[in-house]
DNA sequence: TAACTTATCGGTATCGTTTCCGAATATCTT
DNA sequence: AAGATATTCGGAAACGATACCGATAAGTTA
């Protein structure tokens, strides 16, 4: 071992090589203007002094990270887990590294890690947005550096933003096809944010499903939820059951609201789905585990997080070419027990 | 604006301002040996001219490069997610970056992160350990870098290994007297991997339990779960609804293996709690979803990603004095239906 | 008044790479 | 055999910041 407990460079290299710096910088990275007899040399010393290079240097030099910036929502529920890992996997086949931010669905979060991102020199970002993003200055920032950048799921109303997202509106209008057909009539949802691109068009669909069917669209079935946890989903569930005309079946814009409706229909000894039928939103795995199993909808998680990378990719070639390109998922319905009536 | 599109760096605004490079960095780090007048002028046109500073410069002259590394197992479920929460919670607060890396509980990837982390110069590594993880050199040369190294949860068997941990013995054997307490006599165990320092203890927990209450240890009752799923956990169920003496009660080292137990129960027509008491091990989300809602230990996710990375601070400040050092943390045993008789 | 602090700032080496450019040798043309 | 082309390598300038050391001016002390 040479130089005790220091960490060697392409300096210590070349000094023991007897070449020069700059040609042990090419070797290691087997440019073609090295013979092949001093590449091995080179790969030989570095593998038996087990040089690692130093990545800060080069990305100075390079004016590149190799990292990629991750800003998410959160991390709860499967879905973006799912997203996590399929951009993981993308990252790490195109030999970059992942910065994973979570806002926790807070706008001035996002923007302290839109600076942090920004400041740590990553070649790109990749978010979705979070619940409360009204401003959207620091994704214009974004732009204004030249950094890469894509959505995915959530998309804020940018003109030219490039993203992947799953196709909400037409699993929504699955999922009420299938209630109809199931000889539902009067339908409720629990709906999310207005302002979020994907329960918005959740909440469109539901809509025009239901004129296109010839049914009535009823304001009182829709009930904002708050939150998308089992209690904001209760809590609707409640204030529908206290209609005059309470529905037969609801549509629920996620699907821990959809679990907290199941519970509260079960201690009021409402039947599901033969009373009311029940549709969630995500596929939660918890969603095969109540009784009965609940309907939902499978967002592609993983298929997500590859493409938004393989985007990302694209963008950093030709940043032009791919401005406001959206890639759009098919959504998987998932019928369970809480949905199919006998 | 100035210069362009181009990235401004301290150099431009020294130029403008007629100052050194060095008098303008240290003014920028509000270094002692700076007039007040000077400070303000070059903070404004820091301001001004929005300047960025170049992390990664900063890092390479530092030598020190302010991120934090985390390799997981996995972020599905709820309690690494909440682990990686504690952590971005510490981390920010000191300033520091995190880069998240998923093993799949798989000791090939983990090792790979390793050498991507070291390479990145990151200023420690914060890891709970594969599945898979037999050898161990790899986190020997993390060492070997004097790079801090603090594990959570699962910890490998090294002799100087910090690191913070739930007591698992701890809760499991609250479980244990839980259940005896509820009259459960033949209590089977769905054991985890025995070479996990976790479910090593919550076996063992299990074993000395029995013991100390005067009941048998049968090896019967206690079956090896391939996996963590609701599958394993059925098929282990099954197993043991074949044996001559069924239990009376079962602890699973994970909820989703007990919450596929408590299904295969149902479709047997099998009662919870009253023929069979069932505890699980996380406190996931669901367990309060299914019915009988499902009595679990709680991990303390979050504080303990807090913990972790308090714990890597102190290392970095005086590495020897914390050699070893582990915090262990209190578990929290969360009664509900699936284990209460009356 | 000379010497000595103190405050403030400039110059420069350095961190470890990459990359451009040119030099030296070797090989290939007619 | 002389010039043209390829091959292979070395030198040196960046990338953007930090830190050591020395210089200057002002204030203090004897």
């Amino acid at each position: 071992m040479a130089k005790g407990n220091k960490r060697i460079s392409i300096a210590d290299l070349a000094a023991e090589l007897g070449l020069a710096i700059s040609t042990v910088s090419r070797a290691l990275n087997n440019a073609p203007d090295v013979s092949g007899a001093t590449k091995a040399q080179v790969w030989a010393l570095a593998e038996k002094w087990n040089y690692q290079p130093n990545s800060l240097a080069a990305s100075l030099r390079r004016g590149r990270s190799n990292m990629l910036g991750v800003i998410v929502p959160h991390i709860n529920g499967a879905f973006f887990p799912a997203v996590v890992h399929g951009i993981e996997n993308g990252a790490s086949q195109a030999g970059l590294n992942v910065l994973i931010c979570q806002s926790n669905e807070d706008a001035r979060q996002e923007q302290k890690h839109v600076e942090a991102l920004l400041k740590a020199q990553v070649d790109g970002i990749l978010v979705s947005a979070s619940n409360t993003t009204e401003d959207l200055a620091h994704f214009e920032r974004i732009r204004a550096q030249g950094t890469p950048l894509v959505f995915f799921d959530r998309m804020p109303a940018l003109p030219q933003a490039c993203g992947v997202v799953v196709d909400d509106y037409r699993g929504a209008y699955q999922v009420m096809e299938h209630l109809i057909g199931q000889g539902c009539r009067r339908i409720a949802h629990l709906a999310g944010p207005p302002h979020l691109n994907t329960t918005a068009e959740r909440l469109r669909a539901y809509r025009e499903a239901l004129l296109a069917h010839g049914l009535p669209f009823d304001e009182q079935l829709v009930v904002p939820l708050d939150n998308s946890t089992t209690d904001a989903g209760a809590a609707a569930m409640r204030r529908l059951l206290g209609l005059y005309q309470p529905p037969d079946a609801v549509f629920s814009a996620y699907d821990f609201p959809a679990g907290g409706a199941l519970q509260l229909l079960e201690e009021r000894g409402i039947r599901v789905p033969q009373d009311v039928a029940l549709v969630g939103f995500s596929n939660e795995p918890f969603t095969t585990m109540v009784r009965p199993r609940l309907s939902s909808v499978d967002q592609r998680g993983v298929l997500m997080g590859e493409a938004a990378v393989q985007l990302f990719l694209q963008l950093l070639k030709r940043t032009e070419l791919f401005s406001g390109r959206r890639i759009v998922l098919k959504p998987q319905l998932v019928v369970r027990e809480s949905s199919v009536r006998r």
